[in-house]
DNA sequence: GTACGTGCAAAGAATTTGCAGATAA
DNA sequence: TTATCTGCAAATTCTTTGCACGTAC
């Protein structure tokens, strides 16, 4: 996947700055936090600000190019695949998940409920991921 | 609904703030934040804290008396109603709204995907909601 | 040259922690 | 009495804001 394709597809002006961010996301389908994406990329690029990764993921989030994880309490997440799917979160390890969503037939766009216009579907689960029930 | 048993079923003692504080979320089904339950309660309890609106809504979230939401990015908000049903956030007015759940046969216990345990079903749309669409 | 992007430092807001006093069985 | 609950104040953490400098077309 093209990521300077990808970022003008959804009007964004690529930077290098955000064209790594956006990599990033894209690569790493791990539900990362400010954080991570600031220390991962920060050898990368050194002058990297942290100010810029918030900035860059709102944009990325306004623009429909990443989607915005509201599942953990502490940290926001953020993820490149806006596809309804849904998310696990482990209350143990803390550990973000993808899971196979059940019932098809989701259709987003231009879909409303009681009158609701809906632009996104969030689907969160909650509990004790395999490896952690494991380890007991 | 007797809230002091309804503590009781939960194995959580009651005190005259856990009370009031459950009570409030039986009675307010607006997905309130600690600010909302804080403020409202505290001419009734002048002596109230905000420690302790923390402290007792983190309690009956972890004794599954209330549920903890994590729709609203900025603050945190909770729902006595712990049956899963669907959460709607405008992003404009940023009100949360009630849905109904559209496919049924939703058994929270005991399920589970790809070897996870799953206690907890959040479903969160997001967009404009029919007030806010209206104003325009 | 002009508009846009970046990043520092400071501010702001939500939540947690430590601890001492109050309360209840 | 003895464990538990409460609440103040301070600390911590995440995120936003204001502003000046850089950069690109």
């Amino acid at each position: 996947m093209n990521v300077i394709e990808h970022l003008q597809e959804h009007s964004i002006k690529p930077s290098v700055q955000r064209i790594a961010i956006m990599q990033y996301l894209i690569e790493h389908r791990t539900h990362p936090t400010v954080e991570e994406i600031y220390s991962t990329l920060l050898p990368t690029i050194p002058t990297l600000s942290k100010t810029t990764v918030y900035n860059t993921l709102k944009l990325l989030s306004e623009h429909g190019a990443a989607q915005t994880l509201t599942i953990d309490e502490r940290n926001t997440c953020y993820d490149a695949d806006t596809s309804p799917h849904a998310h696990f979160l482990c209350k143990h390890c803390g550990k973000v998940y993808d899971l196979p969503i059940q019932n098809d037939a989701k259709q987003v766009e231009e879909m409303s409920i009681n009158g609701h216009e809906i632009q996104e579907i969030h689907y969160y689960y909650k509990g004790i991921c395999k490896e952690c029930k494991n380890k007991k």
